[in-house]
RNA sequence: GGCCCGUUCGUCUAUCGGUUAGGACAUCUGGUUUUCAACCAGGAAAGAGGGGUUCAACUCCCCUACGGGCUGCCA
């Protein structure tokens, strides 16, 4: 084991800025930033924009974003993974002084052919540059790209958390490049150097990269560096169980956020998904935190199940509190482009929050379940709303309201008077309930009658009522 | 082509050689109810296929099938 494991644990997310931050990379940050915070230490955050010509400055702003809404707060400074190349290229230098790399001058023509004729051959298309052991006096005056020497016989094990111990032998890794013709750093060296200098510990990341650990250990020996501990984890796909893709909907964490998903729900099942402790399935960020262990991750790709994040966002919902709900929610209307609230708006749905959350799975869900407190008089109902307010029910309604003018505007009493009143009509509240419905909300669908009048209080309650009677 | 990884109910998963293979989401049935949701009770539902090892295999080994990854002067 490498002598990561005693010292503080350090974990990063490290993103290519060419997109927003995909879901399937918010699990990965996810799952770093938990292991770090669960265990006291720390959760980087490293741009990888050594590629030019994909990098984008929106990119990263969409992934910083992104990481925000999922609370994901990293320590210290973005780093620029594009802003080390100098420090990147210093290695290369250091590890071609001690005849631990050499100059290549094969051209990438030649090398393309090399490998076509490999090709149709169907044998190994791993070049192997004929410039490894010569003089340097035997040296052309052209470019050439900077080669690690690998080793030439023996295997690689890679010690991985979540995979088990993953052996490679070593003829099954070409010389790599470190340094391009035009003397930059790829992105194999700088993740190394990279991961060596900010003293990541912890490694976590998705396994398309794991084969690629066996490639990057051969820098880690040549620099006498400490391997990081190791775990490639499985990858997201989407209900059909290929590669989750645009074509199964959402792939972008801002899309979550713009469909009204709570950041707690979305955290919750993400950590959930390919991770598991026991048989628990809703938790907190407190417990999340405590379990999380790389151990308790699977080796098989998990697929995006929409239900069950909708059922634990649900649950958020309903436990969390009122004004942090409001909060939320206002956040969530401005990012997805809707109408803002206005503050006579905003501090009714805090007031109906206690009896909305309960019944809400997300926030558009639960925003149309308060449309009652959301809207003024006069009250509009809808079609099947106004099929509660025919001649008959308005009839009720203005025989009923005298009745509510002189109650004390609480839970108990106003049961007792509607309950009363219906006895007195030979029906059931139930039957009462449609019409008030309507005139309370315009709407057939509604929290309860009860909630609705406390929520709307006396006055406003009593107005809607004599609206949709006259 | 070569190398590497994976495969338990529809889905996410538990199990770490001996269980009636458990839970959750979804689904079905019944109940409660003031609409919707929620809630309560119950049901159906799984070890990819084939060989081994073992008294005993979902669990260990091998092969096959299927899925995925890597094999760049991309990250």
């Amino acid at each position: 084991m490498s002598a990561a494991s005693s010292q503080p644990v350090v974990t990063r997310f490290a993103p290519s800025p060419t997109g927003y931050l995909h879901i399937g990379g918010a699990r990965t940050a996810l799952f770093n930033w938990l292991y770090a915070r669960g265990r006291g230490g720390k959760f980087l955050l490293r741009i990888e924009d050594t590629d030019r010509a994909r990098s984008t400055p929106e990119a990263t702003t969409a992934i910083l974003q992104g990481m925000a809404w999922l609370g994901l707060d990293h320590d210290g400074d973005v780093i620029s993974q594009f802003d080390g190349a100098a420090r990147h290229a210093e290695v290369a230098h250091e590890l071609l002084a001690a005849g631990k790399a050499y100059k290549c001058f094969s051209s990438q023509d030649e090398i393309q052919a090399f490998r076509d004729a490999a090709k149709a051959e169907s044998k190994s298309t791993l070049f192997h540059s004929p410039w490894r052991d010569t003089d340097a006096t035997d040296h052309p005056d052209v470019h050439y790209v900077v080669r690690i020497k690998a080793p030439q016989d023996g295997s690689t094990i890679i010690k991985d958390e979540v995979q088990g111990d993953v052996t490679i032998r070593n003829d099954q890794l070409d010389d790599m490049v470190l340094l391009r013709s035009d003397g930059t750093p790829v992105y194999m060296l700088a993740v190394v150097v990279d991961d060596h200098d900010m003293a990541v510990t912890h490694v976590i990341r998705g396994d398309d990269h794991l084969n690629n650990a066996a490639r990057q250990m051969m820098i880690y020996n040549a620099m006498g560096w400490d391997v990081p501990v190791w775990a490639h984890i499985p990858l997201i796909f989407g209900g059909d169980g290929k590669k989750l893709s645009k074509r199964h909907g959402a792939t972008g964490a801002e899309e979550y956020q713009a469909m009204g998903y709570p950041a707690a729900g979305m955290r919750n099942y993400l950590t959930r998904l390919g991770w598991s402790h026991g048989d628990d399935e809703f938790f907190t960020d407190a417990q999340a935190r405590d379990w999380f262990d790389l151990k308790g991750i699977g080796k098989s790709p998990a697929r995006f199940d929409f239900k069950k994040l909708e059922s634990l966002c649900g649950q958020h919902i309903a436990q969390t509190g009122d004004a942090a709900l409001q909060k939320e929610i206002i956040a969530y209307l401005a990012v997805s482009g809707k109408d803002a609230l206005s503050a006579a708006q905003a501090d009714g749905l805090l007031k109906g929050m206690y009896c909305l959350k309960e019944r809400a799975k997300t926030f558009p869900e639960l925003l149309d379940k308060a449309v009652f407190v959301l809207s003024q008089r006069p009250i509009t109902p809808d079609e099947k709303a106004a099929k509660n307010l025919g001649d008959v029910s308005r009839g009720i309604l203005k025989e009923l309201t005298p009745h509510l003018h002189n109650v004390t505007w609480d839970r108990d009493s106003l049961e007792a008077v509607l309950n009363g009143f219906a006895e007195a009509q030979g029906t059931k509240f139930g039957k009462l309930a449609g019409p008030l419905r309507a005139a309370l909300a315009g709407r057939a669908v509604t929290p309860s009658v009860f909630d609705m009048m406390l929520v709307l209080g006396q006055e406003e309650s009593l107005a809607r009522l004599s609206d949709a009677a006259a």
